[in-house]
RNA sequence: AGGACCGUAGCUCAGUUGGUUAGAGCGCCACGUUGACAUCGUGGAGGUCACCAGUUCGAAUCUGGUCGGUCCUACCA
């Protein structure tokens, strides 16, 4: 007994639970391997829609791919995700008034494993109520004993390579976080901010073209001064050539330091001097590079002022001739409130020259939003561009392809252009870095201590481990194959690597997809020596945006959790989980009042195939999505409509004979024509989840299912089912069709709608003469290009347009839709004829008519609501039935449209160009469908005639 | 500054190598509970394909430009 709507709920988990329990999920062990790895979500809280869609994606690929007998493993797992899980949890002490440096590293990481374990239930229970089939056996986390293993091997062997080393450089500084971050997580911001112009004085009696004893310059951190080390013109900048080689003394500090010349100056901007600041700023750093001027890094970890600077030579070795006083009025002051003081101590010595407004770029910490201080520390490098290289070939030669496309080039700008990857994070949550270091300071790297005192000789002596952990980024490079159990060379590594697709967002494509294919290079090689690609296929999505285009984010408050689509949420509970744990609580009352104008019933349930489907039909390539839930409704709609297709056939099927013992059935013309259509459907799906284009594959099993399918096959069985005169290899016939093309329909839907296929699959499979324990390890229907009957698609088709033409007619002159009227045609050829002959008795239920005949030879049509299906003119006669009026105006209207038409191809074809240059077949197209509408336009003005005289 | 993508019905989106009467879903209007489904059925209205120029017999589609939007990279202190 089926409800009479779909109720998907229940039978989601129980489905659920049953797959996974019978191990379905697991690789068959049979076929051609086929394998997606999941991009391990971070373990900081719960999946969101992007996670949502992403899965959708995946599992949808990886089903069909099951179902086409390849040996599919879709390999799960979680990110330990360093900086992000560890703000977490420092969120969470903050809230009880602790910091991580109450409990100690060990403590504090006893803790993070805690929420590790909550976060990771959280995930793995929303993956589960997706739907998605991953390989739960093989479940890891990037900071298990495998993975930890495969990163310490890494490590090693890359420093044995001589690709990882460790150097005092300028990285970017999160003062909040009180670590280095890579390049790419930091965010240039567009931020209002000042051009202070200062006075520096000259030394010895030197001046300026005009004749001033000081040089401008002009800069946008007036504080940084303290730590200048030159000033730096352009060397054909005419104003200050006979200054390169002097000196100014820098002012607050007294510091003579020296004028120099380099291209790096544009002589446009400012004053066409500049400050030079090597542990400052970046390109300081460079130009003092050049100039082996000295580095004085005048902040501490916290970026204040520190009381006596720090100062290196250019090679970054400790400089002890420069003074290292900073004034004592600075001496632990903030950034900013240092810089007030430095403008206002410029100002009172008349040396502030002038302040401008002036628009910048801030770097901010992607996680902390804190600004980044460049600044001098010793980390750990990875030189990438020696690794990319084998990167750009695999994408270059066609070895790695991205779908679309045009991220190839987005990829290829990042990869040639590559900047050493800093690698090392002082931070407590991660892999900590394998290198020991002796008292004097040397550096030894190995995977563990033993090994590091074994390899270079080190007997007794302390040593110590680097405290510092590796960017998550790190382990994530290597997830393609420290998932199958790399370093060891195991069968799932020969197997399934590389993988077939990853499914990823555009956003992380320099953060994982480089690296990956950079680290993947360089650690696994073929046979032959030459290196593996992790993966054949990138496909890269949009971004889930809500339904504005905004980006979802806590902080704006828009976020959805996919759950609360597939199981419903309430407006209360929607708004409490929305303003929770916010960073700005203040914005708890916009967020609520904003939830509650978009949701002011809550969310609905859906159900988790309605939701997979939204995603599948919003995927086509390379475009954000926004949000609509208007979508999901109406693929909920959708699903339901496939229960109650399912409920009318197991209502004429079940305990009846549908032909599965093999006796004599006979195929109506409505049989033959649904199954002619399903294998285009199939070929139809087949293609485009092949191309990736899972909205075009949608699209065509929900066009098949609902408007072929069900709008018009079931109908066309009634005839047959409910006649009682009927021959039973008639009915018989139709009953198979009807259970067989549901069944394969279940199938080719079921990639994308696991659930409810499965649920009706179980239901229909014995009437359909399918055997098996799941619809999941069925084989994903394939088309069988000699079921496709083109006659019976021909008159099925005739009997479209003729029930199409009396619904317009019953339609436009509002005759009930119940009333039965009768039906005489015009013009009818011998095709017309025999197209009547089959499909008579069919048409008559269809269209609700009382009767339909041919106008005979002689005969004069009685005044007629016209429509025309072909050449054939549709009748229905006006007597008692229809307004002479309503039907004169609906005549009109067609004339006007025709007409246009006519015009617009009667100037096409006479025009001489076109017949004489266009393909044969566009004109003759374009002829026919001239003598169509001229054809048709005769009939109806001959029509219009005939009802004036009425 | 460089680059990518986008602009099609009220809304969300399709539209494969130029030849369609430019489509779908939702929404809208009208009618309707006929034995799967009102989470439904039937019919209908609704578009100068952002704008301009070009190529072509022919442009939503190709080229150039303009305007608008989104994003990425780099950065002038």
């Amino acid at each position: 007994m089926m409800e009479k709507t779909y109720q998907p709920g229940e039978i989601e988990k129980r489905i659920y639970a049953d797959w996974e329990q019978q191990g379905y999920f697991a690789p068959s062990g049979e076929g051609q391997p086929y394998c997606i790895m999941i991009p391990p979500p971070n373990v900081t809280g719960s999946l969101h829609m992007g996670h949502g869609f992403n899965n959708s994606i995946m599992d949808t690929l990886i089903r069909y791919h099951r179902m086409r007998g390849r040996n599919t493993l879709w390999q799960p797992g979680m990110d330990h995700a360093g900086i992000a899980t560890q703000m977490v949890v420092e969120r969470q002490l903050a809230q009880q008034g602790k910091s991580r440096h109450d409990l100690g590293r060990e403590q504090f990481i006893d803790k993070v494993w805690q929420w590790k374990e909550e976060s990771g239930g959280t995930i793995t229970r929303q993956i589960r109520r997706l739907g998605s089939s991953v390989d739960w056996q093989r479940e890891r986390f990037t900071m298990d004993g495998g993975l930890s293993n495969a990163v310490k091997e890494a490590f090693v062997r890359l420093h044995g390579d001589g690709l990882i080393y460790r150097g005092k450089r300028l990285v970017n500084w999160d003062p909040k976080f009180h670590t280095a971050i890579s390049d790419l997580e930091v965010e240039n911001l567009d931020e209002q901010g000042k051009l202070w112009y200062f006075r520096y004085p000259l030394a010895a009696g030197a001046t300026t073209t005009d004749g001033k004893g000081y040089l401008v310059v002009a800069t946008t951190r007036p504080e940084t001064m303290l730590g200048d080390t030159a000033v730096a013109v352009h060397p054909e900048d005419e104003r200050y050539r006979h200054l390169i080689g002097k000196q100014v003394l820098l002012p607050l500090v007294n510091r003579l330091i020296p004028i120099v010349a380099d291209d790096y100056v544009d002589r446009e901007f400012g004053t066409g001097a500049v400050k030079i600041t090597p542990a400052h700023d970046f390109n300081d750093y460079d130009v003092g590079k050049r100039h082996s001027l000295p580095m004085i890094n005048i902040f501490d970890i916290d970026a204040k002022v520190r009381a006596t600077a720090q100062v290196f030579n250019s090679d970054g070795t400790i400089n002890d001739s420069l003074d290292k006083t900073l004034p004592s009025n600075l001496a632990g002051l903030d950034r900013f409130d240092a810089r007030k003081i430095v403008v206002a101590d410029f100002e009172s010595q008349d040396l502030l020259e002038k302040v401008d407004p002036h628009a910048l770029k801030v770097p901010r910490g992607d996680r902390s939003q804190a600004v980044i201080e460049p600044f001098l520390t010793d980390q750990w490098y990875v030189k990438a561009a020696e690794l990319a290289k084998p990167g750009i070939e695999a994408v270059e030669d066609g070895r790695i392809q991205f779908v679309p496309k045009q991220y190839e080039n987005m990829y290829f700008s990042w990869m040639r252009d590559l900047q050493d990857w800093c690698i090392s994070r002082q931070l407590w949550w991660g892999h900590r870095i394998p290198a020991w270091y002796d008292a004097e300071g040397n550096i030894y790297v190995g995977r563990d201590e033993t090994e590091v005192r074994a390899k270079y000789g080190l007997a007794d002596q302390p040593l110590q481990q680097d405290e510092d952990v590796l960017d998550t980024w790190f382990s994530s490079a290597l997830w393609t194959f420290s998932t199958l159990g790399w370093p060891e060379d195991t069968p799932e590594l020969r197997t399934f690597h590389s993988t077939d697709v990853l499914v990823t967002g555009f956003d992380i494509i320099f953060f994982w997809v480089a690296r990956m294919i950079m680290m993947t290079t360089h650690f696994i090689k073929n046979e032959d020596g030459s290196p593996q690609v992790p993966f054949k296929h990138v496909y890269v999505h949009g971004l889930v945006r809500d339904s504005e285009g905004h980006k979802m984010s806590k902080s704006k408050g828009n976020v959805l959790d996919p759950l609360d689509i597939v199981d419903g949420i309430d407006v209360e509970s929607l708004v409490q989980k929305r303003t929770s744990g916010l960073m700005q609580p203040q914005m708890a009352a916009t967020i609520e009042k904003k939830t509650r104008d978009e949701f002011p019933e809550g969310i609905a349930s859906y159900g988790t195939d309605a939701l997979r489907f939204t995603f599948c039909s919003l995927a086509s390539t390379g475009r954000d999505i926004k949000f609509d839930m208007g979508r999901v409704e109406g693929f909920r709609n959708f699903c339901n409509k496939i229960w109650n297709a399912a409920r009318f056939v197991m209502h004429n099927c079940e305990g009846q004979d549908c032909g599965q013992d093999n006796e004599e059935v006979q195929l109506s013309l409505a049989d033959r024509w649904i199954i002619s259509r399903l294998q285009q459907a199939e070929t139809e799906v087949i293609r485009h989840i092949e191309q990736f284009r899972f909205d075009l594959a949608s699209q065509a099993i929900y066009d098949f299912f609902w408007n072929e399918y069900c709008d018009w096959y079931l109908e066309l069985t009634k005839p047959v089912l409910y006649d009682e005169s009927a021959n039973e290899a008639g009915k018989r016939g139709t009953r198979r069709t009807l259970v067989r093309v549901l069944e394969a329909a279940l199938r080719l839907a079921h990639p994308m709608m696991p659930f409810i296929t499965e649920e009706i699959w179980q239901k229909v499979k014995d009437l359909a003469g399918e055997s098996g324990p799941t619809i999941m390890l069925q084989a994903f229907p394939e088309a069988d290009p000699s079921k496709i009957d083109e006659q019976a698609i021909g008159a099925i088709h005739w009997l479209q347009k003729l029930v199409l033409a009396v619904r317009n007619i019953r339609g436009e002159m509002d005759i009930a839709p119940g009333k039965p009227l009768p039906v005489i045609l015009a013009h009818a050829s011998d095709g017309d004829r025999e197209h009547l002959a089959v499909t008579e008795n069919v048409l008559l239920k269809l269209a609700r008519l009382a009767s339909i005949r041919f106008l005979e030879e002689g005969e004069t049509a009685p005044a007629s609501a016209t429509q025309l299906a072909g050449d054939m003119e549709v009748l229905v006669p006006m007597a008692g039935l229809i307004d002479k009026d309503a039907e004169m105006a609906r005549l009109s209207k067609e004339i006007d449209k025709l007409n246009k038409e006519k015009q617009r191809l009667g100037g096409k074809l006479n025009n001489a160009n076109f017949v004489a240059k266009a393909p044969a077949a566009v004109v003759d197209k374009e002829k026919r469908k001239l003598a169509e509408v001229e054809s048709a336009l005769e009939k109806f003005a001959e029509q219009q005639t005939k009802l004036e005289h009425l």
